[in-house]
DNA sequence: CTCAATGCAAAGTATTTGCACGCTC
DNA sequence: GAGCGTGCAAATACTTTGCATTGAG
């Protein structure tokens, strides 16, 4: 039995909720991924072990799970809610590749003080924060460069330069 | 003339788009308004002025002020999709009180300059980013203080303090 | 034996798309 | 006049809800 486990037994218990093998299942299956994943991603991975489990529990137990705190809700803006660790994981924030769509997580603990900083100056008390940085990766930002390199050696007219607006 | 329709009539030129009264009116309409807005929000406001205007050219139009740079996209994180100012105006961010909605700008150079720097460790190129601090407000805080005292007053035993986790 | 949980289907929401007609350029 | 723009309705995509049945405590 692992800790998360017992976390879930314990907040289940407290609402009076009860034990359920989907819900045991989902569980598992949400622990063993280190990833983000959609609802729907869950649901297919749930699905390879028991069939006859249905869409709306996965949804159900999610928000039970976020709610137990073991999860947490991340949107990264595609219409998909997505969820992630959040029981004794340090937390972390994205950037995502808009070209890929890899994410990588970050941490700083500069960065959650300086934000700490800011919400004391506006009397606000922090619950919770979400921190998205969207661009390219080290990967699509050279795969780019190449491409621009050899449009240039072919003898085309330079196009407008590809700098976007930073926000 | 203002600056922002030029840009947007540019825009539109230079895609080889038509200039419509409709158009006309959603933008007008959407510079008026300083604060976030959802496409339903702008689509009631634009109706009052010509009723015959259909939400599907409200969505389609600030997908153009979005091209066009004039309007920006913020995913709250409530399904909706809203749009702020994105022209000539300083980039900020956002504190959103999970009580009463508030929603409080903020901007931090110092922030900014963390990120970029965080940013290059990764060898990553921001072109955008969105930071979203949710938690209770001044005002909502002293609310809760407030109902906390009361029911300490009345006598009833304490309960589990309100801390909650900060992620 | 009671009340919560499940799975299905249907309903909801937010947004996009197909299409016939109308209007810019 | 050619082709984009418009509004409507229908389609889509994700998530929630109603309900009868099943199952845990």
């Amino acid at each position: 039995m692992t800790e998360e486990q017992e976390v879930f037994l314990e907040h289940i218990q407290k609402k009076g909720l009860k034990r359920t093998a989907q819900r045991d299942l989902i569980l598992d299956t949400f622990l063993r991924m280190e990833v983000h994943l959609s609802s729907e991603d869950l649901y297919r991975l749930v699905k390879q072990e028991d069939p006859s489990i249905g869409q709306t529990t996965v949804y159900r137990t999610l928000k039970l799970l976020t709610e137990a705190g073991l999860a947490r809700e991340v949107r990264f803006g595609d219409g998909l809610t997505h969820y992630e660790h959040n029981y004794k994981h340090q937390h972390h924030d994205h950037m995502i590749c808009s070209e890929c769509g890899r994410i990588i997580e970050f941490f700083s603990a500069e960065l959650e003080a300086l934000q700490d900083k800011l919400a004391a100056k506006h009397h606000f008390q922090i619950t919770q924060h979400l921190h998205r940085i969207i661009g390219l990766c080290a990967e699509c930002r050279r795969a780019a460069r190449e491409a621009r390199k050899q449009e240039t050696s072919a003898g085309t007219q330079n196009r407008q330069a590809t700098a976007r607006s930073r926000h």
